[in-house]
RNA sequence: CGCGGGGUGGAGCAGCCCGGUAGCUCGUCAGGCUCAUAACCUGAAGGUCAUUGGUUCAAAUCCAAUCCCCGCAACCA
């Protein structure tokens, strides 16, 4: 049957979401819910399985936006992370724990971690010209300097590319350039020091690491990776002159850099390893986080990674230069999956634009189930995928309600008209059912091994093609024909019908755990955690009991209208 | 000549690494069935694989050039 997978310990971390906001879809089909639905498969499969997360809170722009809402940016996060962790759950993405880079676990290893490259000597201390408000007392980042682009005129340049002529531009290069957060022009050019790891030291151990995994990760990760390494890989800044973020302690740069924080791309990848220790803290589990991330007994894990493609430098560059210099033996990722974009009508999503669909909005309109299947199924492995409201329909209506959920409906009711509403006694199965369980043992490996190598696209096609084999049979069988010849013929269809049904109920629980737990429901208690099928089908589906009873469910999936799609097209945005 | 990804029947995709009858889902058309959410099952039509040139007995697949779409370009995260 199914692969067997060389390690039993699978470490799963999806891309920390930027505090600010609740994420669109897009967002969540290139991180967590992959990460969830790779995590549920692996605990199905009985592996011992970590699954992190975590909100991503530093920097600027939180800053800017708790002092645009009038808050605190401790309270402004503390709020902004209960409603990430709310959509999260909505989504059933079933974290171990789903922490925050502002907590004392982060800033305690993120500090731990820089005075071990400071000790090695991969930490420079650089001065740079940076520009600073007076009106805002702060310094900007280039894209909060706006400026009239000297190669095209453009008034409203950014002062990191003009949006106009796509030109790169420096900030100092702008013509009358001013605040882009309160518009003053009283801004000037200031010397500002600060820490660099040396990444460029480390371009051959990259390179050589990179290569090592040229067969297991996508196409898309290499190639960025490479791309990087290729143009000649810059050290890179990793502290900033704000405010929220990790505090660069004394003892680093010669107290030079009094008042800095990190940048939080240098604090955001460590929270993997921190959040996992809060794991641990919450849970009265000691020292249990390191057996994931340090040393001899973390060799035995399999580090998997989930994000989408603007994440893949920090992950294959910026955060593996910083646990290799460290000197120290953390575990760096195994097997990184990266997701190109989810578009929206061939645009980006837009919380400004109003474009698109939030996960808290997605849950108002419909059951986590609909969006997870659609996510996975269009999940944007090779190429950026497309959001349409007819497709996302088209899929629903036809896959999950016509294909899945009528299945599951005709074989309970006409058990329940009758049957009884019991698992029928009687018969035999017989070549029919023999070659039945050969094809869905073949299909089932087929499927074990799409998702094993978290090809997500071909998984669900798989577990597609495995539901018509249902209505196949169903049809081959006829029971509501052989039942007025021959009731024991008719028994053998029906059983066999709801025992597919059970069957269904544990191959679809990775991607619709909600559903297919009623479904698993209709035929028998179903145990929170619904294990990976390992035995042959032709024993599997002889599992359930003669004259037991089942429950009919209601209407597993609704369909989606016509009206509905006019309706959420007028409210989200359609086609222009 | 900045870099990466993509261009395959009406729509969405697989196949390309390791050349050898062009495959899947939706949609369309025809038939079957009537247990079921007007659903399910069977069959059919529909493609010069972006373009041009090359290598080869043979090219969607390898090579070269061109065109188009998307994204990125290091202080946005």
């Amino acid at each position: 049957m199914p692969v067997s997978s060389p390690a039993s310990r699978v470490l799963i971390t999806s891309a920390l979401p930027y505090i600010n906001g609740v994420k669109h879809l897009g967002t969540l089909a290139g991180s967590q819910l992959p990460a969830d639905v790779f995590g549920r498969f692996q605990r199905a499969r009985g592996h011992e399985t970590l699954l992190i997360c975590a909100t991503d809170e530093h920097g600027s722009t939180t800053e800017l936006a708790a002092a645009e809402a009038g808050e605190d940016v401790r309270a402004f996060c503390a709020g902004q992370y209960l409603l990430q962790k709310k959509a999260g759950d909505g989504f059933q993405l079933s974290w171990d724990h789903f922490g925050r880079s502002s907590n004392p676990q982060n800033h305690e290893l993120t500090q731990h971690l820089a005075r071990a490259l400071w000790k090695r000597g991969f930490l420079d201390v650089r001065t740079t010209k940076q520009v600073y408000s007076n009106a805002d007392k702060r310094f900007l980042a280039d894209r909060y300097v706006i400026g009239t682009c000297p190669h095209c005129g453009y008034e409203s340049a950014r002062g990191d590319q003009c949006e106009n002529c796509t030109r790169v531009l420096d900030p100092v290069d702008l013509i009358n350039p001013r605040s882009a957060i309160s518009g003053s022009t009283d801004i000037e050019i200031r010397d500002s020091t600060h820490l660099f790891l040396k990444q460029s030291q480390f371009v051959p151990q990259l390179r050589e690491w990179i290569a090592s995994h040229k067969n297991d990760w996508p196409l898309l990760v290499t190639s960025i990776a490479n791309k990087w390494l290729d143009e000649g890989l810059h050290d890179r800044g990793i502290t900033r002159d704000v405010e929220w973020g990790v505090p660069v302690p004394d003892d680093i740069g010669d107290g030079k850099l009094k008042g800095k924080v990190f940048y939080v791309w240098f604090d955001a990848p460590i929270e993997y390893i921190a959040a996992t220790k809060e794991w641990a803290d919450a849970n009265g589990k000691g020292d249990a986080w390191r057996d994931w991330w340090f040393g001899e007994k973390a060799k035995d894990v399999r580090y998997v990674e989930f994000m989408g493609k603007d994440n893949v430098p920090f992950h294959t560059v910026g955060f593996p230069v910083t646990l290799l210099g460290s000197g120290e033996p953390w575990k760096l990722v195994d097997r990184l999956k990266g997701f190109n974009w989810l578009n929206y009508y061939g645009g980006k999503f837009s919380t400004s634009g109003k474009r698109g669909v939030f996960m808290d909005t997605a849950l108002e309109i419909l059951p986590a189930d609909y969006w997870r299947y659609y996510l996975m199924a269009n999940a944007p492995e090779s190429s950026d995928s497309n959001f349409t409201w007819s497709h996302f329909a088209g899929l629903v209506n036809k896959d999950l309600a016509d294909v899945l959920g009528n299945f599951v409906n005709r074989v309970t009711r006409f058990c329940a008209a009758r049957f009884d509403g019991k698992v029928p006694e009687g018969g035999t199965y017989g070549v029919e059912e023999e070659s039945l369980a050969s094809e869905l043992d073949r299909r089932i490996a087929q499927y074990t091994d799409y998702m094993e190598a978290m090809e997500f696209r071909k998984s669900v096609a798989e577990l597609r093609a495995i539901w018509v084999l249902g209505n196949e049979y169903l049809t081959k069988a006829a029971p509501w024909t052989t039942i007025k010849t021959d009731r024991n013929k008719a028994a053998v269809g029906v059983r066999m019908g709801l025992n597919l049904v059970h069957l269904f109920g544990h191959l679809s629980w990775p991607f619709i755990p909600n559903s297919a737990m009623k479904i698993h429901q209709a035929v028998m208690e179903a145990p929170d955690l619904i294990p990976w099928p390992d035995e042959p089908m032709a024993e599997f589906l002889d599992g359930l009991t003669p004259g037991q009873p089942i429950h009919p469910p209601d209407v597993l999936f609704a369909k989606i209208t016509d009206d509905q799609i006019a309706a959420w097209e007028a409210r989200f945005g359609g086609p222009e």
